[in-house]
DNA sequence: AAAAGCTGTCATGCT
DNA sequence: CAAGCATGACAGCTT
């Protein structure tokens, strides 16, 4: 979007800063507010690499910091890694702002130095003007940004992001930098000279020729709009939201006037259409940015940030359903009674009514907004970094879900429309989706694939009928082009609603990153499907729960089936993991009564040993009592008894009687005999 | 580069 | 009959 804020410390002082870059007849503003911390702030500014820096209000010197510095979150803000035309798309990524170009560092100083609103208003024109401007050799960075974070649907859309647009901007001349300046200090101008020494000599012819391509733009885009928009009050029938957004952005861009800053004041903004060549549906209106400067808001609200004149879709549509979880899902603003009073932002989630056919600017500026954060949500869906746009149109691209559904053309329609219904309930948290882990000011917002997880009594139904609207407009240029054909003879089970990235090496190199992240497949899906559930809650929910879940959320055919999927996987991975365990578990009790009957054998062998011992000594002392009786023993004659020839044996009633061996042999025989017969 | 291990998933049978 | 569990088999990835 279209609007940057920051800070910077001055002194002890920590100075609050925003500069709103028009959009569609909305003006820029500048605003200082001390003591204000921004964070979170989802404000985004791209553009191609190499040209522009990637400045961080939370560089250590607590000044902007650029391109390579750590944020305090832990991620590298490197700009310069991005290649040419790639948009450093970090809205909710950092929740900090990208401002490309060094120039604005010069405005930011300018403005401190100067302190006084006009000059802040005179710094807030240039930066606005050489934002609308768009293509500038240095102060552009910042329109290019704009266009390329979202604000030009083109840029968005095709190829390298935001590459080749930049010769269809419109340009501001980089002398209004110092002349809408007004009376910049000596610092400012040092500074000022040490930018404009850097880009000085290409810049000015190419600022001066795409200013007046600019113009030319201006007029003919704003005849374009009003004419087209009188002329086919059914083009939402007809036209595609690109086409539609082309042409607001171009529109929006060429309506910036060059001395756009007039006529503003701190804290209430007027519209430029009173500035302005053109866009007069606009230029009654009036957006009070010094709330949005002071309050905690999320880059939706900031984008949204308009007066009820000039955003109001209608307000039958505003109901108590559409603003309860908006409200919710702002929870986290500091000061909610404050929260622009009289914008009617529900508006922008309340269903379209029965009078969309008479759509005026503001409403295509809606439907601009919706798409671009629909570019936006759906970019920083996938990953963070290294998002290539291309992975996304493959990834719609390739074949349906292993649940056996599909995504053609009039299945298509219907996903997309409920898609954005649930989408719009779900806005907030895919805006705010907040991947930093340790941020517990989004408490709510984690364990949500979608990055929101409303509560089921909140949750707003939409009809079909009134997304329709936006959905075919917001997801048409994603979806537009799959392949999504449910072949008869294909197999249920080999594809997926979002194939899991891991058929492509580009793809799965992603899916690599996102796994370190503990993006698991089915959050990658359900993130992708846009899914309001954590798959956590998917799994781990009871199955009543989980039905009445189901029922209560408006979910499209895909995204029940994706869940179903989820879940089912889910239960059956925790049971794979439980049986593995488990056969672990078996492996090691196995192993460990084997080492216990093994040691236990070792025992027995060793009391065996032992009993052979103590054996073998008693059968060495009965043989030495043996001898020692029978050397004691005579015969009748007196002669010594011949052991060998006599043995003892114990009779029954104790005592002990010599007998010949033959005998005990015989005897022995019989009594073997006799108790084989018994 | 091969082998083993790990993990997720599917198919299938059972509860 | 739906849902879940258990488990073998397989594939992809890691070690």
């Amino acid at each position: 979007s279209y609007s940057f804020k920051g800070f910077r410390h001055i002194g002890q002082r920590l100075l609050h800063l925003e500069l709103s870059i028009s959009f569609l007849g909305l003006s820029h503003s500048l605003k200082e507010n001390e003591n204000s911390v921004l964070r979170d702030e989802l404000l985004f500014l791209g553009g191609p690499a190499s040209s522009a820096y990637a400045l961080s209000p939370f560089s250590a010197s607590g000044g902007w910091g650029r391109a390579g510095q750590l944020h305090p979150k832990g991620r590298e803000l490197d700009a310069a890694a991005q290649p040419e035309g790639q948009l450093l798309r970090e809205v909710r990524v950092l929740g900090v702002p990208f401002i490309p170009r060094a120039r604005v560092d010069a405005w930011l100083v300018h403005s401190v130095a100067a302190g006084s609103a006009d000059e802040a208003h005179g710094l807030l024109g240039v930066a606005a003007a050489s934002s609308t401007g768009g293509a500038g050799a240095s102060v552009d960075g910042g329109s290019q940004a704009v266009q390329g974070g979202g604000g030009d649907p083109r840029a968005a859309r095709s190829g390298p992001l935001g590459a080749g647009e930049e010769e269809k901007a419109p340009a501001e001349p980089t002398a209004q930098v110092a002349d809408a300046g007004g009376c910049a200090s000596e610092e400012n101008e040092v500074l000022r000279e040490k930018h404009e020494a850097v880009d000085h000599s290409s810049q000015r012819e190419e600022n001066e020729e795409r200013a007046s391509a600019r113009k030319e733009n201006s007029l003919q885009q704003n005849n374009d709009d009003e004419n087209k928009i009188a002329e086919k009050p059914d083009w939402e029938a007809e036209k595609t939201s690109e086409s539609r957004n082309e042409r607001h952005l171009n529109g929006l861009l060429a309506s910036q006037p060059e001395n756009s800053l007039e006529g503003i004041s701190l804290g209430d903004i007027p519209l430029p259409g009173s500035i302005s060549d053109g866009m007069n549906s606009s230029a009654h209106s009036h957006v009070n940015f010094s709330q949005a400067v002071s309050e905690d808001v999320n880059l939706h609200e900031a984008i949204l940030l308009c007066p009820n004149s000039t955003f109001r879709r209608d307000p039958i549509a505003r109901t108590s359903q559409s603003r309860e979880p908006f409200l919710q899902l702002n929870s986290h603003t500091t000061n909610p009674e404050q929260t622009h009073p009289g914008t009617n932002v529900t508006g922008f989630l309340s269903p379209v009514d029965n009078h969309m056919r008479n759509l005026t600017s503001q409403d295509l500026l809606y439907d601009l907004d919706v798409n671009i954060f629909d570019e936006i949500n759906l970019m920083s869906l996938a990953t963070e970094d290294n998002f290539d746009p291309i992975d996304v149109s493959q990834l719609f691209d390739e074949p349906d879900s292993d649940s056996g559904l599909s995504l053609d053309s009039s299945h298509n329609s219907t996903s997309v429309i409920k898609f954005n219904s649930s989408h719009s309930v779900c806005d907030e948290g895919a805006i705010g989706y907040c991947t930093d882990r340790d941020s517990s000011s989004h408490h709510d917002l984690e364990g949500a694939v979608g990055g929101y997880y409303p509560e089921p009594s909140k949750l707003c139904h939409l009809d079909q009928s009134d997304s329709g609207f936006h959905g075919n407009l917001t997801f048409q240029h994603i979806f537009h082009n799959h392949t999504y054909h449910l072949q008869p003879s294909a197999p249920e089970s080999t594809s997926e609603p979002f194939p899991w990235p891991g058929k492509s090496q580009k793809i799965r190199s992603r899916y690599l990153e996102d796994t370190d992240r503990n993006l698991s497949r089915d959050e990658w899906s359900a993130k992708a499907l846009r899914i309001p559930f954590s798959v956590d809650e998917i799994v781990g929910m009871p199955v009543d729960s989980f039905n009445s879940m189901l029922s209560r959320y408006y979910l499209t055919d895909l995204q029940v089936s994706l869940i179903r999927d989820i879940r089912r996987r889910g239960k059956n991975k925790v049971a794979a993991q439980n049986c593995r365990k488990r056969k672990l578990d078996i492996i090691l009790n196995l192993e460990d009564d084997v080492c216990n009957l093994q040691a236990k054998k070792e025992t027995l062998k060793r009391e065996q040993a032992q009993c052979n011992k103590a054996i073998n000594i008693m059968k060495q002392k009965l043989h030495d009592l043996y001898h020692d009786i029978f050397s004691r023993l005579r015969d009748d004659q007196g002669r010594p008894v011949n052991p060998n020839h006599y043995a003892l044996q114990c009779t029954h009633d104790g005592s002990i009687l010599i007998v010949p061996k033959e005998l005990v042999a015989s005897g022995h025989k019989k009594e073997t005999q006799k108790g084989k017969r018994k």
